[in-house]
RNA sequence: CGGGGAGUGGCGCAGUGGUAGCGUUCCUGCUUUGGGUGCAGGAGGUCGGGGGUUCAAAUCCCCCCUCCCCGACCA
């Protein structure tokens, strides 16, 4: 393959655009490899479709070589599979609607799960017949309240989205095992590092769910791992799951009572008064925000347009963290609790709420879950449920029982880690692929089911499974640029070679065209810098910029028979002999 | 959706009521040819959209759209 930039439609940019900040953006509208459409929506140029194409062969190629079958959808669908399994309502506004002319409703999809179980059900009825994995390289549609950073949040973008079907959980779990394994090819040959974490499964539904996760900070997913990977866990924020004791031995706590606290509304106000208080004081030691218990109350919306009051009762050294929350309460959202909200929940006084007014069974009649923290046995100071009053020794399980737990509070560095209690780190990460275990919700929903070897129907169990194709292009970008441009490794970049004619030498023209000859031939894919009246120098900034993993000068060096070869990443120069060049590149790019 | 910033030629920017400018890009000619050559001439803009105020609006007022950042949202 030999592309010319003599002839390419390719315009570089000569500094940054304006509206782009995040590395793979700024880099790939500036190299000429993507234009700006629409609102979350880009054109692929000849250079990024072509490592677009890279991308998706390499995805393609793998998911092949682990037995999976491709197949293909419309994104155009209709409403009806959608409102089977509820998610007609509970995409919400990320989903985009249409009509067509009879006044039909129609979506673009978001991702394909029903129309994936409603094939198998079209065509297979029979145990013999799984397991089964089946995929599609589609373009997605999502209605983003905020597209962002270019081609890593876009409204339009491609996925190669998977299903497995299989009759039973084991057969579900070796599915599930042969994506992941898939996965790790896949992204290590595509150049991107990846951390896999534990997440939770939101929207989708289903059990068990991992991430792969880019770790870079212009991530959005914020993920948690044990520092030095002591023990190798890591999980997405959102699926932290605190670990504490069952409960603490019984202490012999003095009977609840309750103390005049005025001013307090804040866990600062609180704890500055008690240790300032010589009545209240703490005798070994000071209070601190994490013996106070906090209540935080919100209210909680459902797609049915119903909502609900909740209290999330935690240790005062730590805020809710609402996606945590979100995550536990999906597919309701979260939405704070207003002053008229209290006016019509009286028994909460806003500042000084307590554990005796909550609870499905108290007063308020609102449901009341606690931290993981808050375990029986643990002794705390909170509201009185009266204004400028607090309860001291207040013990979990003896004054009050909560409705039940909840992992909603914020996770902090150095925080134990749950799997062997070393300490925590926080890093951020770009979510690259994930990998679900449905289960049953859509095959049950859909009624996909088969016979087994009984003869009886059992329903079919699911997983799915997506890689961000698009997506992983621009974090393939932001994994290796430098102050000069992209630096693409070779199995994505658009060429191996990046041929620069450095004079206009007749010698060196035709020393170059019949290096590229030989190279083409080869199997080398050459970008040929044949373009004349350039000066060297924008040649040698635009080969940088575009960031083909091999640059070759041929150039002043031809009247001896020497070219240069140089290795975008490294910078490292060398020359060689024209008469050699063709066999050592060819090696080089394999 | 909340807070902040911004929309002027392909790209980067100036222009606070009176003839739309600069740099770059692009075209022509000469020049230069190993790190974004130099000179000269030229092309290219309904100033995000709509309404209003005014003799006169890129500029002032109102509404909307879009982009960027933070948060919310988000397989």
């Amino acid at each position: 393959m030999l592309q010319r930039l003599s002839t390419l439609f390719l315009r570089t940019l000569r500094e940054d655009p304006s509206d782009a900040e995040v590395p793979s953006h700024r880099l790939l509208v500036r190299g000429g490899y993507i234009r700006r459409a629409a609102p979350g929506g880009f054109t692929w140029l000849p250079l990024g479709w072509s490592v677009y194409r890279n991308v998706e062969n390499i995805v393609r190629e793998e998911m092949n070589r682990a037995g999976f079958q491709e197949v293909h959808f419309p994104a155009l669908l209709p409403r009806e599979p959608y409102e089977a399994t509820g998610r007609w309502a509970d995409y919400g506004d990320n989903l985009f609607r249409l009509k067509d002319r009879r006044g039909n409703d129609f979506l673009l999809a978001p991702t394909h799960e029903e129309m994936f179980t409603l094939l198998v059900k079209d065509l297979y009825s029979s145990y013999k017949d799984l397991p089964l994995s089946i995929y599609q390289i589609q373009t997605k549609y999502r209605d983003e309240a905020r597209p962002r950073a270019g081609l890593l949040r876009g409204r339009e973008f491609s996925m190669k989205d998977s299903y497995s079907f299989d009759i039973d959980d084991a057969g579900l779990q070796r599915s599930y095992d042969a994506h992941r394994e898939a996965y790790q090819r896949t992204f290590d040959r595509l150049g991107l590092p990846y951390v896999i974490v534990s997440a939770v499964s939101g929207a989708m539904g289903g059990s068990a769910s991992e991430e792969f996760l880019a770790p870079l900070e212009v991530g959005e997913d914020t993920f948690v791992r044990c520092t030095d990977n002591v023990c190798g866990y890591a999980a997405n924020t959102e699926a932290v799951q605190v670990r504490v004791r069952e409960s603490l031995p019984s202490v012999d706590a003095p009977a609840a009572h309750a103390e005049n606290t005025p001013n307090t509304p804040s866990i600062n106000a609180l704890v500055s008064l008690m240790n300032h208080e010589p009545g209240l004081r703490r005798a070994d030691r000071d209070w601190v925000a994490g013996d106070t218990l906090k209540n935080v109350v919100v209210m909680l919306r459902y797609p049915d347009g119903t909502s609900q009051p909740l209290v999330v009762g935690l240790p005062g050294d730590r805020e809710v963290d609402m996606k945590r929350l979100e995550a536990q309460v999906s597919p309701a959202e979260v939405e704070p609790f207003g002053d008229e909200d209290f006016a019509k929940h009286p028994s909460l006084v806003k500042g000084y709420i307590g554990p005796s007014v909550l609870g499905i069974h108290g007063t308020s009649g609102i449901r009341y879950l606690v931290d993981p923290r808050v375990v029986p046995g643990s002794r705390w100071i909170t509201g009185a449920n009266e204004h400028g009053k607090h309860v001291v020794d207040l013990v979990c399980g003896r004054d009050f029982t909560p409705d039940g737990n909840i992992e909603a509070a914020e996770v902090h560095a150095g925080d134990p880690c749950p799997n062997c209690g070393s300490a925590l780190e926080i890093a951020r990460g770009i979510e690259i692929g994930h990998i679900f275990q449905l289960g049953r919700k859509y095959a049950e929903a859909l009624g996909l089911s088969v016979l087994d070897q009984n003869g009886k129907q059992v329903v079919v169990t699911m997983g799915s499974y997506g890689i961000g194709v698009s997506r992983a292009v621009a974090a393939i970008a932001e994994t290796c640029y430098d102050d000069k441009g992209l630096c693409w490794p070779r199995e994505v970049a658009p060429a191996d070679v990046h041929v620069v004619i450095a004079g206009k030498d007749e010698a060196q023209i035709a020393a170059a065209e019949s290096l590229c000859h030989g190279l083409t031939g080869a199997g080398v894919r050459v970008l040929l810098d044949d373009r004349a009246g350039v000066s060297p120098g924008v040649k040698f900034n635009d080969a940088e910029l575009i960031g083909v993993p091999t640059i070759v000068v041929v150039g002043r060096g031809v009247a001896n028979g020497t070219i240069e070869v140089k290795d975008r990443k490294t910078g490292v120069k060398e020359d060689i002999s024209l008469a050699g060049a063709v066999a050592h590149l060819a090696a080089l790019c394999q």
